[in-house]
DNA sequence: TACCAAAATGAACCAGACTCATTTAAAATG
DNA sequence: CATTTTAAATGAGTCTGGTTCATTTTGGTA
């Protein structure tokens, strides 16, 4: 089994397997999970229909190692996409900007993602590993004093990945390409409610019911100040 | 055939046609997609397997029924969550709440959402439907003068509910409750984004490179009151 | 060259979605 | 109410496609 090769050379298992991933990947993108054939991802890579499963228990397994190969690429580029000595604010915007861009150009690969987790079964490593990426650049930028001590940074990556796949999906939708203006936006959302002392966030933080109309007023004041800042 | 009557009272086409539904979202829920066998949901609905596509072309089109009623009852469980004669942020928070929550209850049929929509086929209308509530409420707060003029309520959107998407699923995975907090801070983040005249906001709409140090600048100084307006 | 284990093959198997000839139920007719 | 007609339901049988496994091929080793 390739399992546990002897005999043979390491390397040409995984060239290999990789080669059925790739016929994977290409079949899965253009004919969807269900439309895909395992006897058509067979005949890309040049293999005969029961060799795929010498490399991969099941369809599902097979789709579970394209949609982790992909994300564990994505954290690579992610990492090579980050100038490691600039600040925080361009690090994220860095990591907005190739997110959204590559959410874009593999949209059929990310898709396959959610049909990879049949359910709360434990997550793909991958994709967490990837969502770890942002943490680091949140927790040094804490550290380096330029984000507040309390920063939930939890919460803040969930509006980050969760933004910015949703606009992926409405710029799909429309047929509009990349626009950097989202991250842009996104961005200055976020940080600016970073300041977890400000009465806004604090209370919203300890759940405690932050009356409306407070709300109003404080958002109001802040604003005002944005605009007299002439920024 | 039941798609076209005339012996038969609708009503009873109908009930039989929710019953099936029902059978369907059952066992959908605790299946998943591919585990659910059209013969145990004709079963569950006490039907023959025959009868289930008399009523629907296939397994997919059923989902999509499954699908399209729950964010049919989520839309109209939305209006009913939402006070009409109450202020824009009121009225987000009641929708955000209402939102996550049901995110929360009934994730598995959320889930299935996505294995409705077979790439990038034409929307299931009933999504497209949901989120209308959110522009509506928007859209009435401009009006009133309560938001801005250029709000951008199609990326403010996207943040609304992909933040909380995200956050369903955080909460989820870590099998954690509903955490009022999540709105609230959402809430304070979108509502604080919302005046498009600020340099910050302004810049990005229109695309042009804002400068990090000055966009950290311009958050420092926002944050700084925030501070001192001693909230 | 002969041997052996790893690797590959594809015919056969089987689960399950879907069809359709037949049966059953319900309305219309007289 | 008996009879005819049409709608609705049925489930045995078909067919597609994922998965298995007995057999063949390959490549390293002595």
């Amino acid at each position: 089994m390739p399992a546990t090769p002897r005999h043979t050379s390491r390397a040409r298992v995984e060239a290999k397997e990789s080669s059925i991933l790739d016929a994977a990947e290409k079949i899965f993108a253009v004919a969807g999970f269900d439309g895909a054939k395992v006897l058509d991802i067979a005949r890309a890579a040049s293999v005969a229909e029961g060799t795929v499963y010498l490399y991969y228990k099941n369809k599902q397994d097979l789709l579970a190692g394209v949609v982790g190969r992909f994300w564990t690429q994505l954290t690579l580029g992610a990492e090579a996409a980050i100038e490691p000595d600039t600040t925080t604010a361009m690090q994220l915007e860095q990591l907005g900007r190739y997110h959204l861009q590559s959410l874009l150009n593999q949209f059929e690969v990310v898709s396959l993602t959610y049909r990879a987790r049949p359910q709360q079964e434990q997550d793909l490593d991958q994709v967490r590993e990837y969502v770890r990426v942002f943490d680091r650049i949140m927790q040094r930028g804490v550290d380096r004093g330029e984000l507040p001590k309390g920063t939930p940074i939890g919460q803040l990556r969930d509006v980050f990945f969760g933004t910015l796949e949703f606009s992926a999906r409405t710029l799909k939708l429309r047929e509009r390409p990349y626009d950097h203006s989202i991250v842009t936006n996104l961005l200055s959302i976020m940080v600016t409610s970073t300041d977890t002392s400000s009465g806004i966030t604090q209370g919203a933080i300890q759940g405690k019911q932050p009356s409306n109309r407070d709300l109003m007023n404080a958002l109001k004041a802040i604003q005002k100040q944005l605009k007299t800042s002439g920024n």
